[in-house]
DNA sequence: GTATTTTTGATTTACGTACATCAAAAATTC
DNA sequence: GAATTTTTGATGTACGTAAATCAAAAATAC
């Protein structure tokens, strides 16, 4: 049998009201009776049992996720899976507000980290754009004692508790591989096309591509990069042009998201240009492409998982545990039309 | 705040005591006040609350894991993940008992499922090897009212409650495209070692693959199927015997486990033979194989995620309970070189 | 209508923890 | 050594559910 507050008090040999001070470290113990304490806490292997405690305080944890808007497809998803982690809400004792902001806005997204310390939640998640006064918002929350973690994309130097997302260096340098091995000895330069160098995880992509993409002898020539802010109709008109400029392109690589825009282009094109084509996230485009061989390739990161990894980290953190670590590694998942999860729609 | 079984005997105008015994179905209730209490149940949408329920009760979970002793090095890192669950023992309330049983033996196997039934744990998980007899046990364990999971490998007609595993038919599709796209215009038959055909994920493997590395004109030979039973001397002898049969071998596909054999022969025979090779599971011997780049690919199904997905979903079933079906999604993960998780060593 | 059985209500204890109150004991100050 | 402050103990209630007991009420049988 696990050991109680009962037998802490007994070993110790104090009373149950003592080792409850010491417990929930509320003032007036003397440090030698709180050392006995501790040192019976450690003989018995005490962990309080977070069920009854939390049934106790009647506990909720108040989380707040904040994400950019706008028709991103996966934010969209992410936003869905939120959603749904939000129906979860009475079993798991969260209380979930979604707050949306604009997309690759710094001021703003420090706004809403701000606004959110106000609401003085147990947590909070966030997709992170880089710059100084978002990290600056972020350790205003972590004086406050609220757990953050970024969600996606991560804020170097930041003082967040945990990143719930994938090793974007790790994806890039996978997308080059499967793009160096694809394409064998066929000739012509690659593309690539990104949404903003301001969030990290765009930037990482970019460079393990680069690394990967030559490694050994390849001497694959790389287009310079352009900029479509996941946005479809911009991506698609920057591809229409890649595709004018460069008869011979032999590959695409999009490492942000709009890929209605790339797919639309290479569907226009006539996919018998052969260009081998590898692009992030499953979206139902995406799949569709996919299968239907416009796409070659698609990385992706489960946000689903993302998102209850998340939630798991926040409580955890505002409860001052520790955490699986080994289940919160979000996996670069690598999509060929073969190893499709079957459609949930 | 969350309605409470007073809130439902306040609505449904009974006592506490029926609506506890409405609840826990005991007897003692006429059908027409169990109907008024069922009613206030739904009106109210009041869900157990199982945190609470289960300090009432001081519920814990017995569980058994039945799996297949030996030296397959997933199998021991599947044994590892149980034994790391058995140390959250305390906060998670299970009880966790592993059985070993020898490999590929349906009679031993059929056995330990009965043993298993005799101890009336909560559930079961077992690695199913396929026969009647174990179809016949696991039956009698649903009888019982016994939860049963199939771990890895599952168990075709049975009473599985679910299986914890990946779709191994996806998984050989996707090694035969990439064998299919790595191998690209290069001469040569492809070989194929199995463990055996007698459980189902190699022969789901070997199915999904035949099929996937000849889509579209390919035209790749592929020599007939040997079997290493998972033993990596047997296997080293094999791969030894088709390397010299076959000089212009251009690809092996190993779809089983006693992949220390095949990485033995390969490295015996010189990577420069230029063999494209795709193997399964991560496990230390594999993966330093990939790195060195004697395995070109590693599918590979997450041992953890596999046994806590089993755990959740044998205490949901336990307590009459649903599961987040996209949580228990076991992925097929595909690592190249370049997107290997940080070595835990 | 009485006797019997079945159904329902009222009440209590328990699970392990949190939290509050008040009295008693110990330590500290002067 | 008395007065004051700090520390500790004893006790009770609460969280939401489970489970048991015993009495009261209602339904059924004769």
């Amino acid at each position: 049998m696990r050991p109680t507050v009962h037998d802490i008090a007994a070993e110790a040999g104090v009373s149950l009201a003592t080792v409850d001070r010491v417990l929930n470290n509320r003032p007036g113990v003397r440090s030698v009776t709180r050392d006995k304490v501790e040192r019976a806490i450690a003989t018995l292997g005490y962990v309080r049992d977070v069920a009854a405690a939390n049934l106790a305080k009647s506990r909720s944890y108040p989380l707040i996720f904040i994400l950019p808007e706008g028709e991103n497809a996966f934010m969209r998803g992410l936003e869905a899976e939120i959603e749904a982690a939000r129906a979860r809400s009475a079993v798991e004792r969260t209380d979930i507000t979604i707050v949306s902001v604009p997309a690759f806005d710094a001021a703003a997204l420090a706004n809403a980290l701000d606004d959110a310390r106000g609401h003085g939640p147990a947590g909070v998640a966030v997709v992170a754009v880089e710059a100084p006064e978002v990290v600056a918002a972020v350790a205003r929350l972590r004086e406050d004692g609220i757990a953050v973690v970024t969600l996606v994309s991560d804020l170097t130097g930041s003082q967040r508790d945990h990143f719930a997302g994938v090793d974007n260096l790790a994806a890039g340098r996978t997308a080059g591989s499967l793009m160096r091995r694809f394409l064998g000895s066929r000739e012509g330069p690659v593309a690539i096309v990104a949404g903003s160098m301001r969030v990290r995880d765009h930037r990482d992509r970019l460079e393990g591509f680069t690394a990967a993409v030559n490694e050994g002898d390849a001497g694959r020539v790389l287009l310079p990069v352009v900029e479509g802010h996941d946005d479809p109709g911009e991506v698609e008109a920057l591809v229409d042009d890649l595709l004018v400029a460069h008869a011979n392109l032999a590959g695409i690589y999009s490492l942000g998201a709009g890929n209605r825009g790339l797919i639309a282009a290479l569907e226009k094109a006539g996919r018998q240009s052969g260009i081998c084509a590898i692009a992030h996230e499953l979206t139902p485009y995406s799949r569709a492409a996919l299968v239907s061989g416009t796409i070659d390739a698609l990385l992706n990161q489960d946000a689903g998982h993302e998102v209850r990894s998340a939630i798991r980290v926040l409580k955890a953190r505002a409860d001052g545990l520790s955490m699986i670590e080994a289940q919160e590694r979000i996996r670069i998942e690598i999509f060929l039309r073969d190893n499709l999860p079957v459609d949930p729609a």
